[in-house]
DNA sequence: ACAACCCAGAGATCGCCGCTCTCGATTGTT
DNA sequence: AACAATCGAGAGCGGCGATCTCTGGGTTGT
């Protein structure tokens, strides 16, 4: 019934944004595929930014799935593979759905926005890498090391992560680091610059791994 | 005459663009401002991308100047210290200019490709990082890393650069690095974790330093 | 000095878009 | 059987990018 055809017409939706981007979504073109009034949809969805923030919600979800699912299925005590794994899967997930990433970590919609419920999803990957750090802390093979980033960040952030201080900042900047690499392949910044995108990715990866501390 | 109003358009397109971000920008608009009929402006700019396409060079170059200029200030054997004036003007201007940097590094404007014009002026502040560790390199001060990940990038990249092998991929990297750090920030994905957004970056561009060898 | 020409701007028009409102029809409940 | 609630359709609003035609004023060439 009514559940059906909402997600009939977000399954319509995200077909649409796969193909020609999320500028280039329109109600009146995902009514017309499914044969109804464009003023039908608004029965399902009150604007085009709801839409939007329900396929956002799903990509998050989607990206956050394939990088947990990856990490998952290595050995708990290899945390370079895991990290790498996670890394990995979430490129993948990028390269696989260039409109969805540009939509989740593009430049946000002006006018748009994120309203409460993206925001949890949209931790997903970003928390994955910190267990992996965090349990190579627990572990005792993560040092800390001096820093004082730590300070500029939300107090109680590393306790919440399980994160010691000196790790924290580390770890945020790594993912901040895997996002500006993923991103400045698939926005065509390293066009001319870099040739294997996948291979010079794992060496990015490898580098930022380092970086947070994680062992060899 | 025809070179004053083709810029007064840019210069009005430019204020919209600054207040209300790339999606909002209306050819429509620009000209009711301006006093002319909507028609008139395409005697000047063939389409709405071709204006957006000169307003993406005008903020290329200006994040370009506002980088070189502050890293012109700094002594040139003081490494490190161009490096971070570098990275910290191209942060300060992408936080004074949000949607200008939204339209340079954000996602790609489906259905536009970057034109040839904006290939050049979008590589300045690259190729002003790669220079400070090309100048650590000559004077000795930056020796290359056993890395593999240069075999991933397009040939003669290095040479072009002046840049070894082993450094060429971790300048990319830290660039890539330095654009995920400002976007992070700008497009809100570190809202509930970062605090001093100007400190943490800091801290992350010394690490990226550390990253591609500058001496400290 | 006059005529030919050119071109910037105006206005109308087309087909999109998001969104709103109203009006029947269907459905399910009292 | 009557009622309420929901749902879809259709018309319509204002705004958009883009195109076309027309007009008036300035420039050029004779």
């Amino acid at each position: 019934m009514r559940a059906e055809l909402t997600r009939e017409i977000a399954d319509v939706a995200r077909r649409h944004l796969a193909t020609s981007g999320a500028a280039a979504l329109s109600l009146r073109a995902v009514a017309r595929e499914l044969g109804m009034a464009s003023s039908a949809v608004y029965r399902y969805f009150p604007s085009r930014d709801d839409l939007l923030t329900a396929l956002i919600v799903d990509a998050y979800d989607a990206l956050g799935d394939t990088a947990e699912r990856a990490e998952s299925a290595v050995p708990r005590d290899d945390l370079r593979g895991r990290w790498h794994a996670a890394c990995r899967a979430a490129r993948e997930w990028a390269v696989a759905h260039p409109h969805e990433y540009a939509l989740l970590y593009g430049s946000p919609v002006p006018g748009y926005a994120a309203p409460e419920t993206t925001i949890a999803p949209g931790t997903r990957v970003g928390l994955l890498l910190c267990r992996v750090v965090a349990d190579g802390v627990n572990r005792g093979e993560v040092t800390a090391i001096a820093d004082d980033s730590d300070a500029t960040l939300v107090p109680g952030l590393g306790d919440q992560l399980g994160l010691p201080p000196g790790v924290t900042a580390r770890a945020l900047q790594a993912w901040s680091g895997i996002y500006g690499a993923i991103s400045f392949e698939l926005f065509g910044q390293t066009n001319n610059a870099v040739l294997e995108h996948a291979a010079f990715f794992e060496g990015a990866v490898d580098r930022l791994a380092d970086l947070v501390g994680l062992p060899a």
